[in-house]
RNA sequence: GGGCGCAUAGCUCAGGCGGUAAGAGCGCACGCCUGAUAAGCGUGAGGUCGGUGGUUCGAGUCCACCUGUGCCCA
């Protein structure tokens, strides 16, 4: 029974359930006792006017209760009980009924008594609830937050699910420098899903969120508040103000996401500056320095001479930039016999700031070179090149004086154009002979491809320039100057030599920061690396062995890693975990033992990486720690880690730290973004410490974008915020629409989608409601009815229902949101608003309320409301609570919904056979239904009991029950009174042969979803039914000829299993019932009940 | 320029191995109901399945190219 009326206890502990309209009292909940709930707060029981309603605020009432749901709130418009509001339905909701006892049956409902307006309203069993239509969920959701969190609900079902299998989520953690946005809401959403479904599913599912705590944006965020260079600031007060920064964020993302329904251990996250994670994190890269896969290398990397720092590939952006471009002539010094004394060879840069570390001139092995002569001297170049270049240079045509492969010239040596030293000419594969001339001017201190040259041909690395950007010593008279400021200078410089050949301006695609937007500048630096070249082989395997979601990801992850050689992990920065290297301030060799790291995590462990800054080398070392050389005194290295080894080293500082979590995670869930982020750093640390991948499986989404599928920008005006949404239509809303969307690509977000979205949420949440309202006076158990008892639209909706759940649940399984989201509301629509709830209305309205039909009716209710909420959990937390305090539930059953587990229909439900009937006359009720249109339309009737069909079946119908139909089938939607019979016969309809089809179908055993069982058969056979399921006063079926222009409308099954059927609507005979409204030959046969129909009377009569 | 994706009605999505005139829900139009009512029911109009070529007896479904678009990289 519906624990409404237990009520009691104390109220105030009422579940949020209700709300600001519906009225107090809480239905349920309060059932068994301890048992949340209900927000009945005193409730009713017995009174109807309740005295367990207070209006007030105030009283005990008011504090506990999350909600002021109900009763005590403070509503301002005090509940539905007793102020039947506007759309308050009659007595339904209002309370008058007064409970029936556990005894069931509330008298209430039936009673002699006519209303004064005649009606019998007072008579029916019309459905009752305080479920609201409206949700509210604004302010509704808040309140069950609340209420969870009071009882802990995360926590209990930790318990409940205790001993399980575990299922291991890992957070991929959202860095914390910012609200969130729909795209960290998207990906949290989904992840509860996934988690709640585990969980659901009978697994220990437990999901630790975490925060990215270090890195560039929050420091230059501190710097930028602090209004200081990052030079001239303490790194531990820099470091003190970027850790309060990232908490307080962490924070604001913490609310957020929680107001967004997602479970998990809230006030347990993992922080990746937390001190044992840094512990871990620097174990993971000792371990890794173990295996020797770090190193210290030289290497030319992009670097940021305003955020001083080297950045990684992932950091730099490509924006278009202008930039000088010039001609420099390299006069030849040595032309080995091949080239002249006089030559030059021609190089062309956009980038003169470099020229000053040049070394060499490259050329492309196999490529033609010139010889020209010209008014400039005899030049060198590529021999395709030269036509465009005296273009571009001014020179009249140039006479070619001879020409030579690339390779030819090799050693020729040149002079630097304006420094004192030589610059050779070598070869290069990756030389373009697409623009310039063909001749690439080589500085392997400030190019990836030209350290590589410089590297093969034992080239001096110079890089003349400080992490400020600003030239040294070694760049002499341009000592000091910004390097950009100098490319004036080195023109002018160039062009007092007569190097210069010409100059001008080129757009083109430059490295950009992606943080400060600043051009970045090549420079060789000494960087750690860790060597993924060392366990490629590995990786690649350890991809193969994971599921990956879309199953794309795996290639694409695969290429990644394929490529790549090795990992920059050092930052010349301060917030961020040190690299817990030492060097032998004698001999200068790094220090990295076992030892050594065992002392630094340790360190750490006590004092977080702090401590690197707040001692010396000396206090953290080991008594006794000696280098190779002797040496006994140590400097510690100053860079820190890149963040993807902070946030890649996740698997081992979360999941082998908490003793909840396990290794490796069953899955990961982020956006396709991270196959080259975090996806890949978790793997390469996992590969090379573990020989494994971290986790099973990996599912990717894409990203948010807006209506007309641009990405969102607060230039466009197109973004939509978490918090808007939320505030607007509420979270279940916005996690509907991530579970209505196809993740896997990017999904698109508009105010119409949003809309869209909010149309299905009031379709699901109002068959819900009806539900509820129609199991007000059920009590599970003692009033369900025994599956062979049903009636056949009964087993029907049970059968459909038993699909839906077995699909919603493949798709669960699968990942697919949008497919279970898709199916479930359809069902609501289709299967259950359509078709069950309106078939089934007259009986729960009037029979009497204990009729075995009805109780038939209430029973597919019952068990459609308890395994839609189940479905429906995992993405509309709030609502599926909501419903779940309200739904008739078993003792044993749980007091929140995310306690239950995942429904599992019966498997008798799931009759196929009854399936196959059902499909023919579901067909047939289409068909009646665009006849029923036709004498509408007309105004010939309005509603559907207004009418009575004849149906006539399709010719040839099979020999059952002897009796040989022989209507002849129409064709085309004739309309009545305008086509002969005659021609109906002969349409284009093909009646001769879809019949036949339809007629040797077998009707069982076959199971061929393509065949149809016979129409004619079933509908005999189903003919006691079909008024209630056609929602009409009367059916025959007839075999005459069928004369369409005799009937108010008139169609005919067109195609499918109700090919051939044809239905005339003919006005009701009899007159119409005044309770149930349906046309009978019977009404006033019961002298007491003049304007009633038998079976009314009959009703009246038991149960006045 | 490279790697990996995506492109079915206004919107969100279905369309195992290629096979009868492409489906659903929403939205929209029109109508009904007023005992789900800031609800419910019915009917209807909407699609060259991004484009172009192929393979095939037959392609939304396979192949190639193109266009648009997204992520990652250069």
């Amino acid at each position: 029974m519906t624990a409404r009326d237990e009520g009691g206890r104390d109220g105030r502990k009422g579940p949020p359930a209700h709300g600001p309209n519906t009225g107090g009292r809480g239905l349920q909940g309060a059932r068994a006792s301890p048992r949340p709930p209900a927000g009945g707060g005193g409730g009713a029981r017995g009174s109807p006017g309740g005295e367990g309603y207070r209006p007030r605020r105030g009283g005990a009432g008011q504090r506990g209760l999350p909600s002021p749901a109900g009763r005590d709130t403070g509503r301002p418009c005090g509940t539905g009980r007793d102020h039947p509001g506007p759309h308050r339905p009659r007595q339904g909701s209002t309370r008058p009924r007064s409970h029936p006892g556990p005894g069931g049956r509330s008298h209430e409902g039936v009673s002699a008594e006519v209303s004064k307006d005649g009606k019998y309203d007072h008579t029916l069993n019309l459905p009752r609830t305080d479920f609201p239509m409206r949700a509210n969920l604004a302010r509704r959701e808040p309140e069950l937050l609340r209420w969870w969190q009071e009882r802990d609900l995360y926590g209990r079902l930790r318990e409940a699910r205790r001993g399980r299998p575990r299922y291991i989520l890992h957070d991929g953690p959202p860095y914390a420098n910012g609200p969130i946005h729909m795209g960290t809401a998207l990906n949290k959403v989904l992840k509860d899903f996934v988690v709640r479904a585990a969980s659901m599913s009978g697994y220990d599912a437990p999901y630790v969120p975490g925060w990215d705590c270090h890195g560039l944006p929050i420091e230059l965020a501190a710097l930028k508040a602090l209004g200081l260079d990052h030079h001239e600031v303490d790194p531990v007060e820099l470091r003190r103000f970027c850790r309060n920064y990232a908490l307080n964020y962490v924070d604001v993302q913490r609310d957020q996401f929680m107001r967004l329904g997602v479970m998990g251990d809230w006030y347990r996250p993992y922080l990746t500056l937390d001190s044992s994670y840094e512990a871990r994190q620097v174990e993971v890269f000792g371990e890794m320095a173990r295996r020797g896969y770090i190193y210290k290398g030289l290497k030319s990397v992009h670097w940021c001479a305003a955020c001083e720092t080297a950045l990684a590939e992932a950091e730099v952006e490509y924006h278009d930039r202008q930039s000088p471009s010039i001609w420099v002539a390299f006069p030849v010094s040595d032309g080995r016999g091949v080239l002249p004394p006089d030559s030059r060879v021609v190089i062309w840069t956009t980038t003169p700031w470099t020229l000053p570390a040049n070394v060499a001139i490259a050329l492309h092995p196999e490529a033609t070179y010139a010889l020209v002569d010209t008014e400039r001297g005899k030049l060198v170049l590529a021999r395709s090149l030269v036509d465009d270049a005296c273009a571009d240079l001014g020179l009249e045509p140039c006479r070619v004086e001879a020409t030579f492969k690339g390779k030819d010239l090799e050693g020729v040596r040149c002079r630097h154009p304006f420094f004192d030293r030589e610059s050779v000419v070598v070869t290069a594969e990756y030389v373009s002979l697409d623009e310039g001339t063909g001749c690439v001017h080589i500085a392997p201190g400030h190019g990836p491809e030209d350290f590589e040259v410089g590297r093969r041909y034992d080239l001096p690395v110079l890089s003349p320039i400080d992490g400020r950007g600003r030239f040294t010593a070694e760049a002499g008279w341009l000592e000091g100057k910004f390097y950009r400021d100098a490319d004036p200078e080195i023109i002018a410089e160039l062009e007092r030599r007569g190097a210069l050949l010409g100059s001008g301006r080129t757009l083109h695609s430059y490295p950009c920061c992606w943080r400060c937007k600043n051009p970045l500048l090549f420079r060789a630096t000494e960087q750690w690396f860790a060597s993924v070249e060392g366990f490629r082989d590995q990786a690649l395997e350890a991809i193969d062995q994971v599921t990956w979601v879309p199953a794309w990801g795996r290639e694409r992850i695969r290429n990644m890693v394929r490529e790549r050689t090795d990992w920059c992990v050092s930052r010349q920065r301060a917030w961020g975990v040190p690299i817990p290297i030492f060097y032998c301030t004698s001999c200068g060799q790094p220090l990295i033992t076992p030892e050594s790291i065992a002392a630094v995590a340790d360190l750490f462990r006590r004092e977080g990486s702090d401590a690197w800054y707040r001692r010396e080398a000396a206090e953290i070392l080991p008594p006794g720690t000696t280098c190779s050389c002797g040496g006994t005194a140590f400097a510690k290295e100053m860079d820190i880690m890149d963040v993807w080894f902070d946030s890649g080293s996740s698997h081992v500082a979360v999941l082998e730290e908490r003793p909840d979590l396990s290794w490796p995670a069953d899955c990961y869930l982020e956006g396709s973004d991270q196959h080259r982020g975090w996806f890949q750093s978790s793997l390469l640390t996992a590969v090379a410490t573990r020989g494994q991948a971290p986790f099973r499986t990996v599912v990717t989404h894409g990203f948010v974008l807006d209506g007309e599928g641009r990405a969102m920008h607060k230039s466009l005006g197109n973004v939509i915020e978490p918090v808007e949404v939320t505030d607007k239509y509420g979270a279940d809303v916005l996690r509907l629409w991530v579970a209505a969307s196809d993740y896997r690509d990017d999904v698109r977000l508009s105010p119409v989608i949003l809309e869209q979205l909010a149309e299905v949420y009031r379709k699901i949440r109002n068959t819900l409601r009806y539900i509820l309202a129609n199991l007000y006076d059920f009590r599970p158990g003692a009033d369900e009815v025994p599956y062979d008892q049903l009636l056949e639209v009964d087993r029907w909706a049970l059968y459909s229902l038993s699909r839906v759940v077995e699909r919603a649940t493949r798709a669960f399984a699968e990942y697919e949101y949008h497919v279970a989201q898709q199916v479930v509301h359809t069902f609501c629509t289709v299967d259950m608003s359509e078709i069950y709830i309106d078939v089934v209305k007259d009986r729960l309205y009037c029979s009497g309320p204990t009729d075995p039909v009805r109780r038939a009716a209430q029973t597919v209710l019952y068990h459609t409301g308890h395994a839609l909420v189940r479905l429906l959990a995992p993405i509309l937390p709030f609502t599926a609570e909501e419903v779940w305090q309200h739904l008739p539930r078993r003792e044993d059953d749980p007091w929140s919904v995310h306690l239950t587990e995942w429904p599992r229909p019966d498997p008798a439900w799931k009759d196929e056979e009854l399936g196959r009937r059902w499909e023919v006359l579901l067909a047939v009720r289409e068909v009646v239904q665009k006849a029923l249109e036709e004498a509408r339309a007309p105004k010939h009737i309005g509603k559907s009991l207004e009418a009575s069909l004849h149906i006539y079946l399709p010719p040839t119908q099979p020999a059952a029950q002897g009796a040989a139909p022989r209507a002849q089938p129409a064709a085309g939607p004739a309309t009545a009174g305008t086509t002969p019979a005659g021609q109906l016969a002969g349409g284009p309809a093909a009646p001769g042969e879809s019949p036949a089809v339809h007629g040797e179908a077998p009707m069982r055993g076959g199971g061929h979803p393509g065949v149809a069982v016979p129409v004619g058969e079933l509908l005999r056979r189903h003919l006691d039914e079909l008024p209630a399921l056609f929602i009409v006063s009367g059916v025959q079926l007839r075999e005459d000829e069928p004369d369409p222009a005799r009937y108010l409308g008139w169609a005919v099954g067109e195609r499918g299993p109700a090919a051939g059927v044809g239905v005339g609507v003919l006005r009701a005979p009899g007159t119409r019932c005044e309770r149930c409204w349906v046309y009978s030959g019977t009404v006033g046969a019961d002298p007491e009940h003049p304007d009633l129909c038998e079976r009314c009377a009959d009703v009246l009569r038991r149960h006045s």
